[in-house]
DNA sequence: GTTGCTCAGATTGTTAACAATTTCTTCCCG
DNA sequence: CGGGAAGAAATTGTTAACAATCTGAGCAAC
């Protein structure tokens, strides 16, 4: 027994849990969009591991419905059909009001700032243009939200669920770049501020009724995304 | 290109879900109890496949809050903390009713016999004595209600859940053998039935009341586990 | 008699080589 | 010039050996 108690070997599991949060980072920012490939080899060199934790992550992700794995033919980022966007939504009508009330009910003044901030980041990044980053906090906000509510299992829940909603919407969504409008998440916080947890409660169903409008299942663009891959060598 | 179109080569990836679906089965039935270690070598032997698959499963597993993997030491089944409970039927609160909700909506006549047959089988196990089958069929009728409720991403979470919720009540749970008492399940069918998914929903939400509630979860039998493991060369 | 150390056995974690499958290229034939 | 088969390269899947860590028995010291 050396030294420091300070965690004696940190980089073993914590390898492939992550490389699944920095997929995970990728997907809600539609910088991986729905079939593209994921080769084992260039996840090897990016990640700089070897070959069983790009396997081990591309597992879980599997298990998570982000990315689909096709026996001998490799992993790719998920492609929702039509029903599994509606069962995802289902899911999210199901579950996120009910997180919206448990936060509404238990936020501390320290959680009520944090989701200020959240809101003022993303209205700014609305603004400048900054598409991604946007994406990517209008992901982050309910995911903050459930953190608020202070139930880990509803966290994880919510958490996946928005990373699906971002293949959803990289597959069916509009040209309009509305993805989540952010005075509605204005909205989900003064009802959170007021301590008004059934208000919460339905301006997020609200919310989530109107996303869910805003998309196209109807346009099979699926095959959409074999396109992109071929495009992309070109692109960034 | 040999002969029929039958799955080419079915052996590779089922391999691991079927290991899971095992497992998830033991659980479900209480045979694997809370703490239970799973050695690598055993489960080998038991299944039949190379270490590989077993490793695969497990993270599965782990990544489901079924099993904990603790570094260098092995595989073993959860020990939920009483907040890990109350965040799991917090989840399953919010969740359930809605599938009841759904499912009194969407059940075909098919569906309806086949959760009938569930509760007579049920309530035969329960007569029987047949304590193992009656708690595997008490958290089965769960399951399917969710999957008559047609929503496959909602199906897979309650299925995770009422496993989670198997571990917790083999932890927290009361002497007393009714962990779903059969006649509640009954009342929701009878709603389901008769169409009124607002009764359906309010009944699930009552039933799963009624669980929680009788959890202990004040009696902190958490280190009763590795007791259990000590006596159990003994037991069957 | 108990506590603590040391070493062997067992178990888990990792790496690398090997086998199987797919994919792309090349070449032949129509 | 186009279609298709054969083969090579690349990629994925599997196995086995190796390294590291933990567990437990045995023994010495207090």
């Amino acid at each position: 027994m050396p030294t420091g108690h300070v965690t004696p070997r940190p980089a073993a599991q914590a390898a492939e849990a992550s490389i699944v949060e920095q997929i995970y980072e990728a997907v809600i920012e539609q910088r991986l969009l729905p079939g593209t490939k994921l080769p084992e080899a260039e996840l090897c060199e990016a990640f700089g591991v070897g070959r069983m934790h790009i396997r081990r992550a591309l597992l879980l992700l599997a298990n998570r419905d982000v990315v689909e794995l096709r026996a001998n033919r490799g992993a790719f980022v998920a492609q929702p059909t039509a029903k599994q966007a509606r069962d995802v939504f289902e899911a999210r009508h199901a579950l996120e009001p009910t997180v919206a009330e448990l936060a509404a009910q238990r936020c501390t003044r320290t959680g009520l700032a944090l989701l200020h901030k959240h809101l003022v980041n993303e209205s700014a990044a609305h603004n400048q243009g900054n598409r991604r980053e946007a994406i990517r906090l209008s992901g982050q906000f309910h995911i903050a939200l459930a953190d608020v509510a202070a139930n880990q299992v509803m966290s994880r829940l919510v958490k996946n669920l928005v990373i699906r909603s971002s293949l959803i919407i990289g597959m069916y969504g509009q040209t309009s770049g509305h993805t989540c409008r952010d005075d509605e998440h204005a909205g989900i916080l003064q009802a959170m501020r007021s301590k008004n947890a059934e208000l919460a409660a339905h301006l997020m169903r609200a919310h989530l009724q109107h996303i869910f409008e805003n998309l196209a299942l109807a346009s099979r663009v699926a095959n959409r995304t074999d396109l992109v891959s071929l495009f992309r060598p070109t692109r960034q």
